[in-house]
DNA sequence: TCGCGGATGAACT
DNA sequence: GTTCATCCGCGAG
């Protein structure tokens, strides 16, 4: 248990880096009901991880596609490290690279419940419901004060922002195809916790008539 | 609820 | 000049 999950209701362990998955979607489903947490100055606010994407190697979609740039090198980092940028001029998104070092591909953060710091994420996000505050990637980059500085983090092992367990099982995970890409559209990569209230995307989208279930 | 249009800025071609 | 894995507000149903 380490020492940085103080205040929160059940502390936050970290993850030894040989139980992470080096595959893309084996990450992207390992990453679900896993608590992403953010210090700023000593206090915390963290939330459950309850949607993913899955950015495969030679996927069109995946940014890493057309090779290494400035932008995308933090994609090419052995599996664990963080990749932000910004998108539309306005929302962060955070990535997590899932592959060996030098293979380019991600999982992008999609949406939190909100475990503790919940008045501080409103005063960063703007204020909303609990059910609001983290839901889109956008959001979750807003309401954790998430932004360039933290590209290229060894995201297991870093401080400032980290995920860590608290050891909760995920009852059900669902998939879906990916929301609000132009290339690939129709590749089932989006991995979510069945039932979850705290889902972006459409109702449709979440229902399990349309989303295929699987086990954990 | 749902769908649409505009804001927005950095990276890339 | 084009692209982009978004968000917000608005109006119709």
């Amino acid at each position: 248990v380490s020492a940085d999950s103080r205040g929160l209701k059940k502390p936050v362990a970290r993850i030894p880096r040989d139980r992470v998955p080096a595959d893309t979607v084996r990450l992207a489903r390992f990453l679900l009901g896993k608590v992403l947490v953010r210090e700023i100055r000593g206090s915390m606010s963290a939330g459950r991880i309850v949607e993913t994407e899955a950015y495969l190697p030679n996927d069109p979609a995946c940014h890493a596609y057309r090779g290494m740039t400035p932008r995308n090198r933090s994609l090419f980092l052995e599996h664990g490290h963080s990749y932000v940028y910004l998108c539309y001029g306005t929302s962060y998104m955070l990535n997590v690279s899932s592959e060996a070092a030098g293979i380019g591909a991600g999982v992008l953060l999609r949406a939190l419940e909100p475990l503790h710091g919940i008045e501080q994420m409103q005063r960063n996000a703007g204020g909303s419901k609990p059910t609001h505050l983290a839901r889109g990637p956008g959001r979750l980059a807003s309401a954790l004060k998430i932004d360039r500085r933290h590209d290229g983090l060894d995201i297991f092992r870093a401080e400032e922002l980290w995920i860590g367990t608290d050891g909760r099982k995920v009852p059900k995970v669902a998939q879906s195809v990916r929301i609000g890409i132009t290339k690939a559209a129709d590749e089932r990569l989006r991995y979510f916790i069945a039932g979850s209230r705290h889902l972006s995307g459409s109702a449709k989208l979440n229902t399990p008539e349309e989303a295929s279930c699987t086990p954990p």
